[in-house]
DNA sequence: GACTGTGAGTGAACGCTGTTCACGCTACCG
DNA sequence: CGGTAGCGTGAACAGCGTTCACTCACAGTC
C-alpha cells in the first residue's frame, strides 16, 4: 500500500511532537514511515510545501462556526481557538509562521474573522488590518510561549540582565517578574482584551446589542481581565 | 589588524541588505571580510550569538529618550521606531524574531516602554503584557512587510484561493483587495492606533492630562487612522 | 496469459551548511 | 631574546535538502 500525502503530515505532525521542529527532517521522516528520504519527494515538491501542509492541518478547526454570541465574544474565541490550536503540537507555532503560502484553513479561518469585524460594522480594509493584527498578536504570543517551555528554569532574566550590564528601572524588574509567575493563558488574554476594546473605540463600530444569552457556552471561557 | 566583534557584524548587515537572510552564511561572510569561515568562531561561540548580536544593532535608538509628549503618543512613537528599525534593513524583522537571547537594546526599549505604561497608571504586570503584545504585533507586521516586498506582484491573493478552490466571503475579498492597495505604514497605524485606544480602557490608567504642547514634533508623525 | 505503462521507492550522489581542530604565524610582553 | 596568547588556516566531519538513474510491483489492455 503506497504512502498517501495525508499519511505523510500524519506521521510528520507525530515526528514534530516527539523531536521538535529542529529534529525533522526528511531522513528521519522517511524513516519513520519505513521509506527513503527522497521518496517523499513524490508527494511534496519540497520541505516547505510539507510544512505549510503541516501548518494548515494544525489550524484545522479555528474555522469553525461560531455560536451566536455578541462579536466581542466571538473575536476572543477566535483568538483563544488560534491560540490552542497553535500550543497543541510541540513548535507549532513556529510551524506555522514559517508558512509562505496560506493554506485552506488560514483563508476560511481568516474570512471568518473579517465576516465578525464586517458585522460588527467595520469597514472592510479595517477588518482585514485588525483580523491580522490578531493574527500576529496570538503568533507572536504563543511563540514566545512556546520558547519558554524548553528554557532553562535557572536562566531568569535577573541573570540575563546582569550578564549585559544593563541597568533596570524598578517598574521593569517588577514587570518581568511578574510576568514569569503569571499563567501564559492570562497574559494571553489580557491583550486579546485590550484589543477588543480597543476595536470598540472604532468609531464605525455599531452600538453593542446587549448580551443575547449565550447558547454555547462552552466556548466563552471565564477568568478573562477586567476592562471597563 | 585583526577582527574586532563590531566590524564582524558591520558586515554581516552589510552582507545582509546585499543578498538576504538566506544566502547569509558563516562562508560567505568570511569570504566578504577576507577570512575563511571558521575563523569567525574566534569571536563568537556560534552563529546564533552572531545573529543576536545584529538583531541587537538593528533595534539600537529605539530606545532613546523620548519627547514630553503624552503617553499615548509616546508608545505610538516607540512602535513606528521599532518598525522602522526593523524594515530598514532587508529581512530585519526576521533576524530580530528569530533572537533567542535578548540583548542590550532589546532591554533598554522595552524598559523603556514598560516605564511609559506604568506612568501611565498601569501596573507592572499589565505594563509588562502590553509591552510585549505591541512588540508582538510589530514583529509580525513587518515580516509580513518585508515577506511581501519579494513576492511575485502577479500572485495575488485571488490566484491562491483559487488555486485552493476555496469559496470566499465578498466581505473578505473586499478586504484583501483593499489591504493590497493600502500603503503598509497606514495599516501599521490602523493596528497601533486600535491597541493604544485598547489601553485607554483599562481601569487602570488615569485620565489623561491635555496635550502639553508637543516640543519634539519631529517624532509625533501626522496621518494616524481616527479614533474617538 | 502476455505486454506495457505508470508511479512509488531506492540508494547513491551533489552541493551546501554549521562547526571543529591541529596547526602555523605574528605580535606583543617580560 | 624567548615565550606565549590569540587570530587565522585549511581540511575535515556530520548532516542537511534535493536530484536522478534505476528497480519493481501493480493496473489495465490486447
Amino acid at each position: 500500500m503506497p504512502l498517501r500525502k495525508a499519511d505523510v503530515v500524519d506521521e510528520a505532525l507525530r515526528l514534530l511532537d516527539a523531536e521538535g521542529l529542529d529534529q525533522l527532517t526528511m531522513r528521519r521522516l522517511g524513516a519513520a514511515l519505513n521509506v527513503q528520504g527522497g521518496a517523499l519527494y513524490r508527494h511534496f515538491p519540497n520541505k516547505e510545501a510539507m510544512l505549510d501542509a503541516m501548518a494548515d492541518r494544525i489550524i484545522e478547526g479555528v474555522g469553525a462556526p461560531l455560536p451566536d454570541v455578541p462579536w466581542t465574544e466571538q473575536i476572543r474565541i477566535l483568538g483563544n481557538r488560534l491560540r490552542k490550536a497553535l500550543i497543541s503540537r510541540r513548535d507549532g507555532a513556529r510551524v506555522v509562521a514559517g508558512t509562505f503560502a496560506p493554506g485552506v484553513n488560514t483563508v476560511v479561518g481568516s474570512d471568518l474573522a473579517v465576516q465578525v469585524l464586517c458585522r460588527a460594522g467595520l469597514p472592510p480594509t479595517e477588518a482585514g488590518s485588525a483580523t491580522f493584527a490578531l493574527f500576529y498578536y496570538v503568533l507572536g504570543h504563543t511563540i514566545e510561549e512556546q520558547a519558554q517551555l524548553r528554557q532553562q528554569p535557572n536562566d531568569g532574566w535577573r541573570s540575563r540582565t546582569e550578564r549585559l550590564g544593563v541597568e533596570v528601572s524598578p517598574q521593569y524588574a517588577a514587570a518581568l517578574t511578574a510576568l514569569t509567575a503569571a499563567a501564559p493563558a492570562e497574559r494571553f488574554e489580557f491583550g486579546l482584551t485590550v484589543f477588543i476594546a480597543g476595536l470598540c473605540r472604532l468609531p464605525s463600530v455599531r452600538p453593542q446589542q446587549e448580551q443575547p444569552a449565550p447558547s454555547l457556552a462552552a466556548e466563552t471561557d471565564p477568568g478573562r481581565a477586567g476592562v471597563a
